[in-house]
DNA sequence: CCGATAATGTTATACAATCACATAGAGGGT
DNA sequence: ACCCTCTATGTGATTGTATAACATTATCGG
């Protein structure tokens, strides 16, 4: 179901994970995914809902809030801010979407339906933002969590550095 | 040195650790051990740049760069964003500062001296901020790094949750 | 069909961050 | 002491990110 590591035939290719794929698929299945659990959840994929995580499963990339609006507005959307942030809380609490708190940027959720606590790799010459899994509390952090007394219900994890296709470049 | 952890009388007595701790003397060592490396190693730790840093130990919390503004145009520095912005850059480039990138707040190092890829806890009820070490690229988040190629220079790892003093309360 | 609730739209504003440019200090070499 | 250079500070203006508050519309259950 999550496809991204199968080996497809590249017709339209795009990169995710640093690796080519047949994004038109990757596309429609991630939208069919989010319809259906909505479906099941009794969520609502509103059109302005469904427009952005299309947009942001077709880019494959973080984009910001404003870049979002430019685009709703285009489409015939309401053009304030709170049009974008409330779609955009929507996907987020939902798993759609994550937010990228390094960039204030959003990326479409690229292992839908897992349980993940996600885990990101940014490179900073070219903002390629690629998601991994991480168990952030299974290591020292957890431990120091349980130790003083805290519980943690979320994590962000976020690596910045540089990715293959940049290091080849240089 | 780094001595957030060792028993001492409560005289004067504030949250860090989600403990009670010796503040005053806590605030004087900080300020000392900056002040000792940047002798050694010729880093300017100008006036704007001490009192930022002097406000950030204080409070033991989290500020907003704003915030930060405020309080040094009381002080009688500039009162720009660029202020503020430029000594917490310096700051945080050398260590004595980290930035919360959920909260876009900063806060002073608890571990001063120490090389450390720090991690954070969050309470989302009170915003206290605990500063723990992690060590990302060693787990999930490493190997798949390796796997794929990419360069991890710099991590992010916040977890946010509720701190044990909230949980009492509730 | 009606009422409650959720979602959207719009105005205004707060908070975060950077650009560009002028001025002032600190340090090194002569 | 002087000048030169580099670093740091100050200021005005602007861009980007995010939320508050409130009116309107759509959806769903009764």
């Amino acid at each position: 179901m999550t496809s991204d590591t199968r080996p497809v035939p590249v017709e339209n290719s795009a990169l995710i994970g640093f690796q080519k794929h047949d994004h038109e698929s990757c596309v429609e299945t991630a939208l069919a995914t989010a319809e259906e659990r909505c479906r099941a959840e009794g969520l609502r994929l509103t059109p302005v809902r469904r427009k952005v995580l299309e947009m942001l499963v077709q880019e494959h990339r973080a984009l910001g809030a404003y870049a979002i609006l430019d685009r709703l507005r285009e489409e015939g959307f309401g053009s304030q801010p709170p049009v974008a942030y409330r779609a955009l809380d929507f996907l987020v609490e939902n798993g759609f979407v994550h937010k990228i708190e390094r960039l204030n940027a959003f990326v479409a959720c690229a292992h839908p339906g897992a349980t993940h606590s996600p885990a990101f790799m940014i490179c900073r010459k070219c903002d390629a933002v690629v998601e991994a899994q991480s168990a952030p509390a299974k290591g020292a952090l957890g431990a120091a969590a349980r130790a003083v007394g805290f519980e943690i219900e979320r994590t962000v994890v976020e690596a910045e550095g540089i990715c293959p296709d940049c290091t080849k470049k240089a």
